[in-house]
DNA sequence: AATCGATGGTTGTATTTAGCAACTCGTGTG
DNA sequence: CACACGAGTTGCTAAATACAACCATCGATT
């Protein structure tokens, strides 16, 4: 087998076990925003709000799942909408104060768990791991 | 903020993103298998065999998840127990000749799939890509 | 202007995955 | 022997999600 497929293996076998984890290992350590409303809220957060459409086909989920996403998020205070005068089916989510507190708050504590973990790494090989995610992840959005 | 944060920056989002959308990929993919019997089901194949407690212990799963899951799979015919003669609480879970077989297959459709994501992707690439998570996956699991 | 198809969103229903707690049954140790 | 422990199962619950049916609004066409 050449080296090529070994390493395709392990990158397989690698992005698997991390997925696996990732959801419940977020879960134990942010209980109140799960892995998806953490998410969604951060995604409000950088795009200074969007539409509940454009959160369900940025992440590829169904808009009832988004819909109440959305819906448990406004009921927490996190999130606050606001229906466009131009087009009244239209709700722009924004996060309110309290929720971009929390995203911030969650955030710096995932930044910290991450920063912990790649404490030993030096800089180059930083740098070249976030690359090769980003070209990981670019060539998934293409295909999937 | 150094190089060095934006750096991290970027694999925590990366690494988010990936997650995210791992499970449901998988599922689209494959939906005799999902990413965790899948997972299972890998574990004893390549173990050749294993209790279901240390199913559990190794993917941070409650007993009760593995129990369920293995009785799927064993209602599915992929996986056969057999009774420890030395102790009798204990059950050696072993994939069938069936479970084998779907495994390879599924293992092949997802090496498949990941070749295509990284049809372009240069040797060395590969190679620290495929380090960089081993690397990054031995740290959380230190951590976890 | 009335109508109709497309778009944004919600709600009803079902499934999957998971955890916790309570239980059974076998094992081994005081 | 009694009792604690370990392996596994089962009852119950909750969360996340999808699909389908639905409602309201918009925009274009007649």
């Amino acid at each position: 087998m050449p080296h090529r497929d070994t390493s395709i293996e392990t990158i397989q076998q690698e992005m698997t076990a991390f997925a696996r984890r990732a959801r419940a290992s977020a879960a134990r350590m942010h209980p109140e925003l799960s892995l998806v409303s953490y998410t969604l809220l951060a995604h409000l957060d950088d795009q200074h709000g969007c539409r509940a459409t454009d959160l369900a086909a940025h992440y590829l989920l169904d808009k009832s799942t988004v819909s109440r996403q959305i819906a448990a998020l406004e009921k927490l205070g996190f999130v606050e909408r606001r229906v466009d005068p131009d087009d009244q089916r239209v709700q722009v989510l924004h996060p309110t104060k309290k929720g971009a507190e929390v995203l911030a708050n969650v955030t710096a504590s995932r930044r910290q768990a991450f920063h912990e973990r790649l404490a030993d790494w030096d800089g180059g090989d930083l740098d070249r791991f976030a690359m090769y995610l980003q070209r990981y992840n670019a060539a998934q959005d293409r295909l999937d």
